[in-house]
DNA sequence: TAATATATATTGACACTGTAAACATTATTT
DNA sequence: AAATAATGTTTACAGTGTCAATATATATTA
C-alpha cells in the first residue's frame, strides 16, 4: 500500500458515503439527503457513488440493515444482563427506546416507511425477524408465570412492542408538546411507563 | 357567474391542489409529491401553485391541519358514544387507530416528523393540543375508579397514547411481518389489544 | 360605467436533484 | 506483461423547488 495519494481512486468511498449519509440524516430527513452532496463532501465526482450503490435507495437499505443489526445486538445484550423474564421484557423495551434515541437516523429509516417495497430486500426482512424472535421468546417465558393474563401471547407481544414503539416515535418526532416530558429526564419517564405496564401485566 | 370557461383563471385551484396532493400521498411518500406535477394535473402552469401556497411545506401544513381536525372530531365522537370512562378510553384508542387507517396520508404527515420546525406553525400545535386534552380528561376520570393504579395520571396517559400510536404506526408502515396480523382482520386484533390493556389497568 | 387595484396565472430562468452512457485510470488476475 | 475488473470522470437529460418579471381576469371604487 502506497502513501502517495492517488487522487483518482478514493480508496474508501463506500464507507465514507455511508457515514456521511448518516451524519446528514441525524439532523434532517430523507429529503435533505442528496447523493451529489455526499459526493462533493467526499471530494469525488457526482456519479462516483453509483459504483458502490445501484441507486439512492440502495444506500439507505444499507443503513437500514446496519440499524437492524445494531438494534438486535442491543436487545440481545439487554436480555442477557437481566434475570427473570419480566425483567428481560422491561429491559428489552428500554433497549428499544434507547436505540431510538442513540441512533435516531437508523430508527427513522427502519420504521418510517421509507421503503416503497420492502419485500425486495429479503435480507433486511430476515434481520428484522430475528429481532422479533427474541421478544417472542421472552414473552412466552413471561406467559408461564403464575399471574400471567389469560390472553394470546401474540396479543401480549403486540402490545409490548407497540408501547415502546409508540414511546420511541412520539418522543423522537417531538409530538409530545406536553409537560410530561418537559425538562426532567425523558428516559426516566419512559422507564417508569414501561415497567409500570409490564409489571401490572405479569405481577400480582 | 359565467359558464364560459375562462381558461386563464382556474377558479378552484387551491382545493384541487390540496386534494390531489392527498391523492398522491395516499400511495407514496413526500418524495413522490411535486408541486409541478400537481400543477400539470390541474392543467395549470408550474408556478401557479405559488399563488396559493408560499412553498411546498405550506401545502403540507394545510394537510396536517386538516388531519388534526379530522382526528379531533373522530375522538370527540368516540367519546360521546360511549359510557363510562374506561369504555371512553378504549374507544378513543380505537378511533385513533381507525383514523390512521382511513386517513393514512394525513396520519403520516402529522406524526412522521415531516416538519423541521413545527413551532413556526402555532395554529397546528394548538389543534393538536386540543386533541390531547380530550385524552387527559378521560384518563383523569378513569383514575377516580376504585381499582385505578397508583401512579401518575400523566404516565398512564402516556402509555395509552403510546400503545395506540405504536399500533397505528407499525401496522401502517407494514413493519409487522408476523403471523399475528396475517389474513384475519387487523382491527379485531387491535381492538383486543387495546381493550385488554385498558381493562387490565382499571378493572379488578 | 370607466378606471384602477388586487388576485391569479404565465413565461423564463437558476440552481439543484437522480441517474444513464461513454470514456479514463488504476488495481488485480492470469 | 497483457488482459480484465474495479473504480473514477465527463457529459447529458429530464425532473425538481422557487424567484422575478409580466400578463390577464375579477373586484372595487370614483
Amino acid at each position: 500500500m502506497n502513501i502517495k495519494k492517488s487522487t483518482y481512486h478514493h480508496g474508501n468511498l463506500r464507507e465514507v458515503l455511508i457515514s456521511s449519509a448518516l451524519e446528514i440524516l441525524k439532523e434532517g430527513t430523507l429529503q435533505d439527503l442528496s447523493l451529489r452532496a455526499l459526493a462533493r463532501k467526499a471530494g469525488v465526482s457526482q456519479t462516483a457513488p453509483y459504483r458502490h450503490f445501484e441507486d439512492k435507495e440502495a444506500l439507505i437499505v444499507v443503513l437500514m440493515q446496519e440499524g437492524s443489526s445494531l438494534l438486535q445486538d442491543s436487545m440481545r445484550v439487554a436480555c442477557e444482563s437481566s434475570d427473570g423474564p419480566v425483567d428481560q421484557l422491561i429491559n428489552l423495551g428500554l433497549a428499544y427506546y434507547d436505540f431510538s434515541q442513540q441512533h435516531p437516523a437508523h430508527f427513522r429509516l427502519m420504521f418510517g416507511g421509507s421503503l416503497e417495497c420492502k419485500e425486495k430486500y429479503s435480507e433486511l426482512v430476515e434481520t428484522e425477524q430475528k429481532g422479533g424472535e427474541i421478544v417472542r421468546f421472552v414473552v412466552n417465558e413471561c406467559m408461564k408465570l403464575p399471574h400471567a393474563p389469560e390472553i394470546s401471547p401474540d396479543i401480549v407481544r403486540l402490545t409490548c412492542w407497540s408501547l415502546v414503539h409508540g414511546l420511541a416515535n412520539l418522543i423522537l418526532n417531538d409530538v409530545i408538546q406536553d409537560d410530561i416530558l418537559k425538562g426532567d429526564d425523558k428516559r426516566t419517564v419512559v422507564s417508569q411507563a414501561i415497567s409500570f405496564y409490564t409489571r401490572s401485566m405479569f405481577e400480582k
